[in-house]
DNA sequence: ACAACGTATCTACACTGTAGACCTTAGACG
DNA sequence: CGTCTAAGGTCTACAGTGTAGATACGTTGT
């Protein structure tokens, strides 16, 4: 083996002749739709959802769609591509809570419809996290943003300066990312254990350094999602509406 | 170094490892330190932070530390025990506020710290982020949960309930993270150019759909941290306060 | 001296993303 | 009808990845 490949020397025909799918029967179009960028994508997406993200190999992809390696590249010109069309096919599912409701709540449904969201592509949370960061605004796929432009209506047009949308926006999703971190978080190691301490492995660390950690075993053992997005939410918001300019009477400590 | 496909040709001329200018003591050849798990992730670590995740790679590691590829399977028995020991590497660098302060104070210190560290690590705080997700508190290494207990430990001395104390953490370390992502963002697109919207690329946004976003152009452009990350910390606190003990019938504001 | 043992190295393998050349097909145009 | 063009699809090849298994090395205990 080991053969050096001279550039552009051997030129022998091939016939080609794998026939593993019957190419001849052009009565059945079905598997023969012509693989466009969204059903490359949803391929990738249902795979990624299915079995986790380090199954997205492009090998994989390729079988999973029938089709060769290469013509994939047609459609996500490399890796990253790939994973920011995920990211852009996911986001497109959230939807925007309407209007008609005062923005305290609206800002509820919004944090609640996105943890729905995440909760339904767990696998694909770290990339929905981590990889708008490499990419500027200007030069993200508007439906990326179409969250953040319905966020700034909704809170100038509840009073709040731009800015201030801008701020409290970086805020609340800050806080919504960190809580689906949490929330994602596997927390059970010994599923068959019953004691709590003992289910959740608590018990390997020491207790004189962790005391406080150790005795939260039994609320991390309960832990209610919905609920503590709540919670998060009540001290967001009263925060917030600590700085509504409708709330002026109350004014504002500098 | 060329490669060449010929196996077991030259090898087994290197008694002592390439003077290849290792960066933390290069001088004599005779210096053959032991070569310890610290300093596996502690090269990891170097290299990560100046030239990126994807820079870390074994072979790369291996050469940086003037010693097989193979060798660091000892210290690192998986390319995940490789980044969690760089994430514990890391948080081990977090300085935890002392006591002898309120505890608002405190929590803000406890945040701007961690803002300096992150923005000290930029390319791991990807890791940071997310690989604690994979494992589940008992299993983590201590040094990645002191800040934690460190954190309960502050607010039950403050008078929150342990169940408080924890969902608080949440709160306020998502905030913190989604802060950091935000900061962490590269936001300019075109460095050369005058115009605030131009250099963030955002004039690529079409205008009916994004006219929030767009006019945040010159706010944009003049982001600060560490301003940024106050206004966050005034809603969360302000949000805090409200459910604190003392603050039974006195009223947040005031 | 010998054996034992932790450490370090070599070789090999399966798998990854991707470049470049090649083939196939559909339509445009004379 | 035949030919041209271009986009879509495929093949082969290659450099680079993590890692298993066997092998060499260096120190130490007896």
């Amino acid at each position: 083996m080991t053969t050096k490949s001279t550039p552009g020397s051997d030129t022998t025909a091939r016939p080609s002749g794998q026939a593993d799918r019957s190419t001849d029967d052009a009565a059945a179009p079905t598997e023969r739709v012509p693989l466009t960028r969204q059903r490359v994508l949803a391929t990738a997406l249902r795979l990624v959802d299915a079995e986790g993200l380090d199954a997205l190999t492009r090998r994989r992809l390729a079988r999973e769609l029938g089709r060769d390696v290469m013509t994939l590249y047609r459609y996500a010109p490399d890796q990253a591509a790939l994973l920011d069309g995920i990211v852009e096919l996911v986001l497109d599912e959230l939807e925007l809570p309407d209007e008609g409701q005062d923005w305290q709540t609206r800002l509820r449904r919004s944090a609640h419809n996105f943890r729905r969201l995440a909760l339904a592509h767990p696998h694909v949370v770290n990339l929905l996290l981590t990889r708008p960061v490499a990419t500027a605004f200007g030069l993200r796929p508007p439906a990326t943003l179409r969250p953040l432009e319905h966020f700034l209506e909704l809170l100038t047009t509840a009073g709040f300066s731009a800015v201030e949308a801008m701020r409290i926006h970086r805020a609340f999703v800050g806080f919504l990312y960190g809580h689906l971190l949490a929330e994602l978080q596997d927390t059970v190691v010994n599923p068959d254990e019953t004691e709590d301490l003992l289910r959740l492995g608590l018990h390997q660390l020491p207790p004189r350094q962790f005391p406080i950690l150790r005795s939260l075993a039994p609320d991390l053992a309960d832990y209610d999602g919905v609920r503590e997005l709540d919670f998060g939410l009540d001290l967001l918001l009263a925060g917030i509406t600590a700085i509504h300019p409708d709330s002026t009477s109350e004014g504002k400590a500098g």
